[in-house]
DNA sequence: TTCATTTGACCCCA
DNA sequence: TGGGGTCAAATGAA
């Protein structure tokens, strides 16, 4: 993670106050633009938008620095799981033993449930429990789990149409430790049942999302849509290098309803991960990379459109 | 009565 | 071997 300026707290403060001098000067050059000149207006005005959202999307990638793990305060109650006992046969679960081939080596757990693995940091504004997370998909939740060296447990939940419709969509829900008011969430499987179209259809700006894009990838789009006064939406970073995701912001039509989007070529086959526990907040370098190069570039871009108009 | 949540037990796999 | 994920009985809520 590269530090802006500073610590991370005073980098984020740095960044959106040049974001919002961004904004201010969009909407200068937008009263000052030529009122003859429509689609060069609406592009300042888009542009101030599309800042906007990203002084919200700067803020929510800049948690807190703290994302300590505090070791050993479950490892008395997580012993006492521990209590082997005769399995009953048929009670509890012969499952089927799966084959190193089947599995991928690049992700732990992909290769552990052999599903596509999607996380995100879901940060809310006031405390609330998990159950609360709601992201227009119905979940059932079959279990809570203490992880060592982890705060909070972590709470599994699958679709409620796992029986009746063959869903094999899971998510996992942490809160993190270094910030209560932001959930780890990762995400196993696609839906297959009827309300992952429903949540979609509902959610999602159609010249964003392709039709063959994720159930995860609209959802996403659409906690992103929330804005700063619900659930704010972590960015989530490709694990897979030969999955590249294409970092998407339509400057040029539908400005107003643009927004960054990582979309994978491969669908729900993409991967995603972060490595909180190692420092890193929620951005990678090639996703900050490219971030500071559209902020870089944005400028020169807007220049050379308005005077093509 | 139905459905969701809780929680102890147990299996898989690194 | 132990941590993490899942199962399913028990319990609670609507």
């Amino acid at each position: 993670m590269v530090e802006l300026c500073g610590g991370e707290g005073e980098g984020q403060i740095m960044l959106a106050s040049e974001l919002a001098q961004l904004r201010a000067m969009a909407r200068e050059l937008e009263a000052k633009m030529d009122p003859d000149k429509v689609a060069a207006r609406e592009l300042c005005r888009a542009l101030a938008s599309s800042v906007d959202r990203s002084i919200r999307l700067a803020v929510s990638c800049f948690p807190p620095p703290e994302h300590s793990h505090h070791a050993a305060g479950n490892a008395g109650r997580d012993a006492a799981f521990k209590k082997r006992q005769v399995m009953i046969p048929g009670h509890g679960g012969f499952r089927v033993r799966r084959s190193p081939e089947q599995c991928s080596d690049m992700c732990s757990v992909r290769c552990r449930k052999g599903m596509a693995k999607v996380r995100r940091q879901v940060r809310v504004t006031s405390v609330q429990d998990t159950a609360s997370l709601d992201d227009g998909l119905s979940w059932r939740k079959y279990g809570q789990k203490d992880i060592l060296g982890a705060k909070y447990p972590r709470a599994y939940f699958r679709c409620t149409h796992r029986h009746t419709q063959g869903c094999n969509a899971t998510k996992q829900v942490q809160r993190a430790d270094g910030d209560p008011l932001l959930f780890d969430v990762v995400y196993l499987g696609d839906h297959t049942c009827g309300q992952a179209a429903a949540a979609a259809s509902q959610s999602a700006p159609p010249q964003l999302l392709p039709e063959h894009a994720s159930q995860e990838q609209q959802s996403q789009s659409s906690l992103l849509a929330a804005g700063t006064e619900g659930i704010h939406q972590q960015v989530v970073e490709p694990m897979a290098a030969e999955a590249p995701f294409l970092f998407t912001s339509t400057t040029a039509t539908g400005v107003d309803d643009s927004y960054f989007s990582f979309i994978s070529p491969a669908n729900s086959d993409c991967q995603f991960s972060s490595d909180f526990s190692a420092g890193s907040v929620g951005v990678d370098m090639d996703h900050e990379a490219r971030f500071e190069d559209l902020f870089l570039n944005t400028p020169e871009f807007f220049q050379s459109e308005i005077q093509n108009l």
